[in-house]
DNA sequence: ATTAATCTTGACCGTTCGGTCAGGTTTATT
DNA sequence: AATAAACCTGACCGAACGGTCAAGATTAAT
């Protein structure tokens, strides 16, 4: 029963020669050409699997997504603040060292102004963040961790895990033209878990 | 004494309608023709100024980097680590408000690999962040701050500041597709100075 | 007033882009 | 074995790109 198996097979090669090439060049400086050649196929067999180039992208942000969302998971599973935002913290760095490239296609569509997610981000993520706005508030409510703007606690988490991914380039050139070894990164998270704890009041 | 008055007006206006282009579609997907009606020119004028596209991105990324750079004398004024660090981050998060399209075109061109800042990142950046490193470092030697890698203070800082200005449409999706207003970006510089100083232990 | 330098611009060029399509090949169904 | 469905692809297309250029207009220097 394993049929549409050629599709099947040919449209992962191609969505991940499409995630290479858009990291690499941005929507408008990727081309079918490149993602073609990339994922070892002809241009034109692209457009039979993907009718457009949008088409194509379109689909690469959706799993994107849906892994951004999937990360959430052990935020709410933990009942206690500092497990949960540890976890959900620790989560998001992993996600940023083992797919820097979906994290770079996803910070290049909102700095365009996120002119084919903006429904997504409107309706699921912002629904999304809503709840986590309420989990946050009832423990500041119960006096877990210290007053403050549930919100802007998001952004400064999202902005430094995703940092670590989308500005990786910067880092490297900083770090003595090396990317960040396996040892550096993991002092960059427990640094960065241990920052934002204390700084919210939710350590010691 | 007001020579090249017109040339001086001229790359001035062409120079400001390149960051709104770049800022806005990105560097593949600015084009000339694009630059040039945004300033009021005919495109063949623009190549009179400035030779070719990529010369032209380069001066605005001139600028940018100049600003990026003026904005740490708060940092080399201060004595004390708290007031050193909450002005240098105050002043980031203005220049995030005041000046979003440049930290745009900055971080697109990061995400791309900085193709054409490399030197720059490798030479002036590094130094400049050295000496902030020693200085952090003293810091930590005499007991103001707690223990910490210094480096992955100052990417912190950056990915969080820079984070308002990048992401913006981000946050304004999740605010009732509102910008933030002046009072709620006040609360965020507030919000991001708490809990990076108390984070790393420069409070109380 | 004359000359030189600077500035302006419509028309044009070669290249590359996303996308199409006809016709052939392979795979699945009966 | 025959038919249908799915898949493949070289060649092609109009549009838009960055960039050029010659000829004219304006400004500065003498």
């Amino acid at each position: 029963m394993r049929k549409n198996q050629i599709r099947i097979n040919n449209e992962r090669r191609i969505l991940a020669a499409a995630v290479k090439i858009f990291a690499g060049y941005g929507y408008q400086g990727a081309t079918m050409r490149k993602i073609a050649e990339e994922a070892g196929l002809p241009k034109a067999n692209l457009h039979y699997y993907f009718q457009t180039k949008e088409q194509l992208y379109r689909q690469v942000l959706d799993g994107i997504f849906k892994d951004w969302l999937a990360a959430a998971n052990t935020f709410d599973e933990c009942e206690e603040p500092v497990e949960a935002l540890r976890g959900y913290i620790e989560t998001k760095m992993d996600l940023s060292r083992k797919r820097p490239l979906e994290s770079r296609i996803w910070a290049e569509e909102i700095l365009r102004g996120a002119p084919l997610i903006q429904d997504q981000l409107e309706q699921t993520l912002a629904a999304w963040l809503d709840t986590r706005v309420k989990r946050i508030t009832d423990w500041i409510n119960k006096g877990t961790i210290q007053a403050m703007n549930p919100r802007i606690l998001m952004y400064m988490i999202w902005a430094v895990t995703q940092h670590f991914a989308d500005f990786e380039s910067q880092i490297r050139a900083l770090n003595q033209q090396q990317n960040l070894s396996d040892e550096q990164f993991a002092e960059a998270k427990t640094q960065v878990v241990q920052t934002i704890l204390k700084g919210i009041g939710a350590l010691d």
